[in-house]
DNA sequence: GTTTCTATTGTAAATGAAATTCATTTCTGC
DNA sequence: GCAGAAATGAATTTCATTTACAATAGAAAC
């Protein structure tokens, strides 16, 4: 199975585009890790580690990145975007705390087939779903 | 039933605050009609009537309509939160269009199962869900 | 290797949604 | 009516994201 890197050069060569270090180091540093993740978090863990990237830089780079296949936008919180990875990744749903923001990752193979029924009635040409689902973890619930 | 003035009213007298002219002209415009709202186009649509509220006064209210259950986040599109009615509103899931960003509604009752599940098996305290199917339209399908 | 073309970069400025400040107004209970 | 508290609109601020622009640097052609 090809690393997200090289599927990310193919694409970016298909394109007619060009690579270059910042690019390869945003996306070593977001597939590093296999949380999800934010541009700020993505640009302070960067700085953290003396990159010198700039946020238009990132968020120039994300575009390419959803198009390639490589992530997704998984939430809005917090007034923006968390992206998470897909590449090489199941697909799953999240249950979310909506006091501290924990994630738990779930399956649910059912809702695939609710997708095509729908797509059926509605003719819909369906691309995916989000299903979130939304409350207290253990922690939180205490304290609420 | 209740109808939602009726009901912010309650909420309001409950909470010590106050109700204003403001308050009920935009409750009265959002519950006008049936259609999911966004703050910028409910603030033209009052404007368009020579209501004159200020967007911060519909920025301030919706926490208090969100708090009341009247309301409910729908979805982040096109840089923003959509809003929704809840209230005398059976819960539903949306079907939304990537392109257009036309929406159809459709119940799901399995989903309320996987919440329980959910709960029981990670010790959370659900208090609800959104399932979000993305895709085009029909209209929009033929052009892409 | 050099040239040439143009995509990409970083800095700075611009946007746009949402929140906040503050002086003024308006409720509400006494 | 009066006092105290809450709400208002205009203006300002904040913060995420986008854009402008001049400098830089891939990469393809020579
Ligand atoms: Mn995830
Ligand atoms: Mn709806
Ligand atoms: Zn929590
Ligand atoms: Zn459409």
């Amino acid at each position: 199975m090809k690393s997200e890197i090289e599927i990310f050069r193919e694409f970016i060569r298909k394109k007619g585009l060009r690579n270059t270090p910042e690019r390869e180091t945003i996306i070593e540093e977001i597939f590093a890790s296999h949380d999800h993740f934010d541009v700020d978090e993505l640009y302070l863990r960067l700085k953290s580690k003396k990159k010198k990237i700039s946020k238009p830089s990132i968020y120039r780079l994300i575009p390419y990145l959803l198009e390639s296949g490589l992530i997704q936008e998984a939430y809005f919180e917090d007034g923006h975007l968390h992206y998470e990875h897909i590449y090489g990744h199941e697909h799953h749903c999240h249950l979310r705390c909506l006091n501290c923001g924990k994630i738990i990752e779930f399956e649910e193979k059912y809702l695939k087939k609710v997708e095509n029924r729908l797509a059926e009635k509605y003719d819909f040409l369906v691309k995916g779903h989000k299903f979130e689902v939304l409350g207290y973890c253990p922690k939180c619930k205490a304290h609420i």
